[in-house]
DNA sequence: GGCCGTCCGTTCGCTGCCGAACAGACCGCC
DNA sequence: GGCGGTCTGTTCGGCAGCGAACGGACGGCC
């Protein structure tokens, strides 16, 4: 109650946000503006200058990399822990690369010119958003890694796991096709690894929605992939939440 | 011959170093170590704390991921363009990756804690070394999508048009069972796809040393990803050369 | 309650790569 | 000049995933 921003929705369920301290935050929160991510907006693309960074809250976004022949694959996803959009402060303020909205929700968005401001104070704000890019590293690496050694079953488990964790429930809107653009496979691939997974009971779906039903099923059934990202962002973000209880 | 460091081996064969501002550079110089960097050195491992960043000038490391069973993959390389070891100042220090020289050479190594001074004053010095992991993460998001969709003989045609980017001459010393392992496949697959190679006259090799023949030929035949990677190098570092000829 | 679009299930042949095994060729070394 | 180790060429069966095609089922909408 005594926060001026707790309500529903509000900035601090982003991990990052919630990470700044007072005075950093104090300076962003005015700007920051509460958007609607809807399923399949474009937040950027390839080679577009970006206008803004988001912070996802209850939204999830998916980095992609399109091909030629019109093949695709997700090389990292983004939500509550993260920010969309690291390219602007990286440098070259544009990417080969394509991020779209995958989960519908909320999350909040700043000015270019404004991020870049406070990301030359070169403080505490600069550090943990590369320590987030870092940890994004990590992630498009195992994506590699991955996709070179990996079956789809296994890959649709790190992938259903990954994206559980940033929801906050164990329900996700999300047809077989959309899981196959996303892993770069056929949709009759996704078809066959999900029955085997709701055979054995680990989740349910019926048009274009999967419930996980049993959690630890699926973390027995994934690649190593997963624990070695979820780690990496344990270890690079964990002290990452000190305004959180305040 | 006024420069102070024009000798066979100096540091500005190094792109970023050469980069630097003169009074930046003045700064480093004297704590660059020339180092010689042997085939199979491991520069850092999975966890490691790093102790230096490493500028290749002649040699060229790749940097893999391994997995439990046995299997890896080349994620990304690095040479005279790049630094080796951004996780050093991207946070956290570490990452679940290895460092290996691929093909030997020389190098200049900076001690972290220089390296993260220089780096923490937030200048030009910050800036490059961030345009450079940007897009060493092209690098990495594109080879990503590179191993889901395309044939062994294309990310062969892209491993060895990167690799010669980095080289002065058109030999490279690497036998077919190491490139397997760079790019996460079988021996056989590597003998096969460079056998049609040097069918076509594009290569030629015997017992671990390649010579490129046609460089056109196996430009007509590398998958889009090559040119990608090229490209955002070039766009990302292409005003990193003010230094250079004075 | 009927229609239609979307989503899911299943099948077929095909291909690129894997796993394993072995033979020949080259090179350095004694 | 012969030996041994490394590197390359080739083969075989096997399988995961691809491409294409089609049928069925569900659900929203009028």
């Amino acid at each position: 109650m005594s926060s001026p921003h707790a309500q529903l929705h509000n900035p601090n369920q982003n991990h990052l946000l919630a990470a700044m301290l007072d005075a950093d935050f104090a300076r962003l929160a005015p700007h920051l503006e509460q958007v609607s991510m809807l399923l399949g907006d474009v937040i950027y693309d390839s080679g577009d200058k970006l206008q803004h960074v988001y912070f996802p809250t209850t939204a999830i976004v998916s980095i992609h990399y399109l091909l030629e022949n019109g093949g695709s694959s997700e090389i990292a996803g983004g939500g509550n822990e993260g920010v969309v959009g690291v390219s602007l402060f990286m440098g070259g303020n544009s990417t080969p690369s394509r991020a779209v909205v995958q989960t519908g929700g909320v999350g909040y968005r700043l000015k270019a010119h404004l991020l870049m401001e406070e990301f030359d104070r070169a403080g505490p704000v600069m550090r943990v958003l590369l320590r987030y890019t870092q940890a994004l590293i990590t992630q498009m690496s195992q994506t590699a890694v991955c996709n070179r050694h990996h079956t789809v079953e296994q890959q649709l488990c790190r992938w259903l796991l990954l994206t559980m964790d940033r929801l906050p429930n164990r329900e996700l809107t999300m047809t077989q096709e959309l899981i196959a653009n996303m892993l770069g496979v056929r949709r009759e691939g996704v078809t066959e690894a999900a029955g085997r997974l709701q055979q054995r009971g680990f989740i349910s779906y019926r048009r274009g929605h999967i419930s996980v039903l049993d959690r630890g099923g699926l973390e027995g059934h994934v690649c190593e992939c997963y624990g070695v990202v979820k780690k990496e962002f344990t270890r690079l973000l964990s002290d990452v939440r000190q305004r959180q209880g305040s």
